[in-house]
DNA sequence: TAATATTGTTAGGCATAACTAACAAATACT
DNA sequence: AGTATTTGTTAGTTATGCCTAACAATATTA
């Protein structure tokens, strides 16, 4: 009777307001509305009135003229959308071995949208073949063999494993 | 001198209506406008106002109270979205092991906003670990033991393989 | 066929989230 | 200190994309 899914708390854009001025925070120890603006590539008015709604909602303190702050309920908010961002883009480079600027472009799209249950995959997904590479057979080193040469590498291959083919 | 990145030519909401009609075409063989307000859960109103906006790009031919038709055009542009639905659908239940619900929700999501490339790596992760399994040395069931039991199975600790720890 | 139910449309409203233009405050420079 | 530049704000506009309410066409059925 009550409802099912928890709705997303924070619009995408939201998100990103939030991301960037935390990764200000970090970069300048400050972060002010033309930094935003131009980390996020949208003009200043758009912060300011995002800063507006993102006040109303107890997530940033931003008096007139000065800094940007976080609430501590901003910086919890801001850390797990850095955190999914994080482990996105870590996959898409180790994992698929995608070139580091992809891999950033789609982490800002997908870190938005992407289920909890998904990303904590994603994350034991790195955390396992780290873990566990098994030397030479190392799965990962065959898979970019493969993605190289768009053919099998040699230990797929000379095993005479007959599996699967014709039924 | 000319626009780097191609901006994406249709939304996420237009990419939901052309797919939501294209699959309807295959299930029932014509589309209607309650039928896509119920699979995309939106209300008829808003169907009709997305269909006069696809009609005008010439991606759908709809006549006033008849059925939805795809041009050649909106076909195109469809079933690309419904291939980038599969590829991450089965990406996420057979490479991450994600039961099919998520995957379908995350895979409605990511669709509109996932590269070319990161798609494309999926869909070659997935070929290679079909064709490639390697037997019981198989990267997926280690992986997924791994999943279930949160510790690494015996083969990958089995073999007082040293590397990396300390140093 | 006439009444009813279903389906679809139109009109109008609202929220989000961007933008430009104009103005105001703060900072920097001479 | 006074002017110029940078930074920030306000006001107003636009586009997307949903909604409800009211109405119109089509389909069903008594």
């Amino acid at each position: 009777m009550v409802k099912q899914q928890v709705e997303r708390q924070h619009t995408p854009s939201m998100e990103d307001y939030l991301e960037a001025i935390a990764m200000l925070h970090g970069e300048n120890k400050v972060a002010r509305v033309s930094q935003i603006s131009q980390k996020l590539k949208v003009k200043m008015p758009s912060v300011t009135s995002a800063l507006k709604k993102l006040s109303e909602r107890g997530l940033v303190v931003h008096e007139r003229y000065g800094y940007v702050e976080l609430t501590t309920e901003g910086d919890k908010v801001a850390e797990d959308v850095v955190r999914r961002h994080k482990a996105l883009s870590r996959f898409f480079t180790e994992a698929l071995d995608i070139d580091p600027k992809t891999a950033e472009v789609d982490a800002c799209k997908i870190e938005h949208v992407i289920s909890p249950l998904s990303l904590e995959r994603m994350i034991k997904f790195i955390e396992f073949t780290e873990a566990c590479p098994l030397g030479e057979t190392n799965f990962q080193k065959r898979y970019k063999y493969y993605l190289e040469h768009s053919e099998l590498p040699e230990e797929c291959l000379a095993r005479g494993l007959e599996r699967g083919r014709e039924k």
